[in-house]
DNA sequence: GTCTATAAGGCGATAGAC
DNA sequence: GTCTATCGCCTTATAGAC
């Protein structure tokens, strides 16, 4: 009856490397399924597994979605930061936006199944996992919240413009590209983010802007 | 043993009082909790029924959910459409897209539980429901597809805009407006749809469109 | 039209062998 | 670390009484 090596997280005593190829394999069908639609026994089996074999690493269904939907949001925030951290210093608001932009779609469609898993199953996790990760999710968008309040103090963005509501249209924007985007997509990733935050900066209409 | 009434939907020759009740129950727990997170028993209980009765009215829990997701699809296309026809006969691309938004903003929040769910539950549902109900929604999308490429046509929207992900992307901001819109929301649903609908034709940034 | 009772199977989780 | 075996519960769905 060995007790498991590190069920939190972080380091694990040894190889390790089920754990992660149980987590992987759990965010790809996590993200295709659904977090009720996915029993443990199809993830034991995609592992070569038997489902009891999970507790093993896992103390339970929940906690395995928990750590998917918390890899899912840092991978996102990671992405987008380090792609505004590319940018020169003297960068535009709009450089600014257009980077985070790219980096979080890239973070969504490239590397994939977390990223994807956090923005599908959201809410059909219990109400106790929901809660955990909201907090999460709201210092990424905090992020955004900071990028938008910056560029409308230096008037790239007009100043009566709502904020709140500006930031949930462009985030809901950049993750439905996730339900259409294919493989065999003409435009790539940075394309679309430079499409759609063309949309929010520069306006579809031909009038002038103000 | 008497055989159900009306299954498939339509006329019932009783009062059909029940399944429309049970229909608005489904609707309402399907929304908040999710397909596969709500089970018959839920739906029963709620119209103070046992899980067994509900098999009077419906063949199983996926004809349930199937008449839900096409009940709210299509009230969200007959308020937007409804909307738009109210505008007086020249009235502007730009008035015709402003009054689409409102009136697809009104079926989500307003009317409610059938139009949440078609937007909350399509993921969850098996994949045969899916087929079903993706032809409804693409139905709708023709909508708005029809309106977008008018408005580019009449000169109202510019000339290279990519009218695909522009539609998406005023659709998934406009579903969006489901997870944050509160009753104690301080704006109302044609005021958010405005505000919308001014991000993506006259752009947020300070420089003129062209 | 709704009930009781139950079938038949799936689910998350545990115990102990190896 | 993974297995087998199983517990206890929940699920959709059916049959027949009322």
């Amino acid at each position: 009856m060995a007790k498991s090596p590190a069920k939190t997280s972080a380091r694990s005593t040894g190889t390790g490397n089920s754990r992660k190829q149980i987590l992987d394999i759990a965010a790809a069908l996590f993200s295709q399924r659904g977090y009720n639609g996915t029993p443990l026994r199809d993830i034991a089996a995609a592992a070569n597994m038997k489902a009891g074999s999970l507790y093993y690493h896992f103390d339970s269904k929940e906690q395995l979605i928990l750590e998917v939907l918390q890899i899912g949001i840092n991978n996102i925030r990671e992405s987008a930061v380090k792609s505004v951290a590319a940018l020169p210093a003297e960068s535009s608001s709009r450089e600014v936006l257009i980077a985070a932009a790219k980096g979080h779609l890239e973070a969504l469609l490239e590397k994939g199944d977390y990223a994807s898993t956090s923005i599908r199953n959201y809410r059909q996790v219990p109400d106790a996992i929901q809660d955990v990760v909201v907090k999460i999710r709201n210092s990424y968008e905090d992020l955004w919240r900071q990028w938008l309040a910056d560029a409308q103090e230096k008037g790239e963005i007009k100043a009566e413009v709502n904020l709140k509501i500006l930031r949930l249209a462009i985030l809901s924007a950049l993750n439905r590209v996730l339900e259409w985007y294919t493989e065999g997509e003409e435009l790539t990733v940075h394309e679309i983010a430079e499409i759609q935050m063309g949309f929010f900066l520069d306006g579809v209409g031909l009038e002038v802007a103000d």
